[in-house]
DNA sequence: AACAAAATCACCCTAAAGTATGAACGCTTA
DNA sequence: TAAGCGTTCATACTTTAGGGTGATTTTGTT
């Protein structure tokens, strides 16, 4: 607990205990030298300079950093019939992988699986899995379907 | 130029006017009073406050917020102009048929050879020849490029 | 590090697609 | 009327697609 204010409060703690001491040093200084004639500028001097400061490493230390933002309009320009944002939701509530995705487009683009697979540098036999898989989640049986379908919920351009 | 100088340099020339102020403003006190007994501290204090609250002060107009770039899309959304009349055009220029338009419609729409025979009540043997002469025509090998291609001229939806 | 998901590949088998060839029928047109 | 075209259908064959199962590796997440 008394660590806990400690820690929070540190700060503030840390700056009343160099303020007692500076003016215990003060007083020591006082009392060990006879203070010159017109010292007594040097001295305000002084603290105002050492105070100064630490007021500023204070404020540092203490004061969150402002953030300032600044709000850039960038226009996006967007085809009429591919809206995007449908895009990854609906792709994700189907839980199409990004592999997947790829091969749906390369099937739309007219590819065979053969094709597809030297497209991707895999085997044909992956692209088959990957086509399987795809169909079971998108609840079709053929890849026409498949593009027919992609192309209504606007995964695919 | 000194303006310049000035706007630039504010806070540090504001700092030093007001702490020559403050030490004019202590000087006058120290003739107009006698100062008690004791009063160094006190003295002492107020510097250190006073000095302090102006470090603190400083430290704030001093510090340059960090700036926070945040990039706001502004969706611009492209009307389609595209009445879909390359229809008729395209078609003819291929020599694509009625049937085979037919077929090529359903095979977009991602039925198997025997579902579209089934659908105008001709055999599958039947759509086979329809699809190898569209493809022929179309110079295409399969049905997916066929749609692929036939989305891109226009003669299906 | 442990675990789940994704990605990779293989084998076997069936279904569908596509090629080639031939043929019959109706309709239009030179 | 014969030639041409579209439509229909068949057989035989090859290629591609798709289903099922099992396995290993990579990757991301906790």
């Amino acid at each position: 607990m008394l660590v806990k204010i400690f820690s929070k409060n540190k700060h503030i703690l840390l700056y009343g205990a160099s303020l007692a001491i500076l003016l215990l040093l003060l007083k020591w200084l006082e009392f060990r030298f006879l203070i010159v004639d017109h010292a007594v500028e040097v001295y305000s001097g002084a603290i105002a300079i050492l105070f100064t400061l630490l007021g500023i490493w204070l404020a540092l230390k203490l004061i969150k950093p402002r953030v300032e933002t600044v709000v850039v309009e960038k226009e996006v320009y967007i085809g009429n019939n591919t809206p995007f944002s449908i895009n990854e939701n609906e792709m994700h509530k189907l839980g199409i992988s990004k592999r997947e995705l790829e091969v749906l487009q390369l099937m739309a683009a007219g590819l065979s699986n053969q094709e597809i697979g030297q497209r991707l540098f895999v085997s044909l036999n992956t692209i088959k899995t990957h086509s399987s898989s795809l169909f079971e989640k998108m609840e079709v049986k053929r890849r026409t379907q498949a593009i027919e379908k992609a192309r209504k919920m606007g995964i695919i351009a």
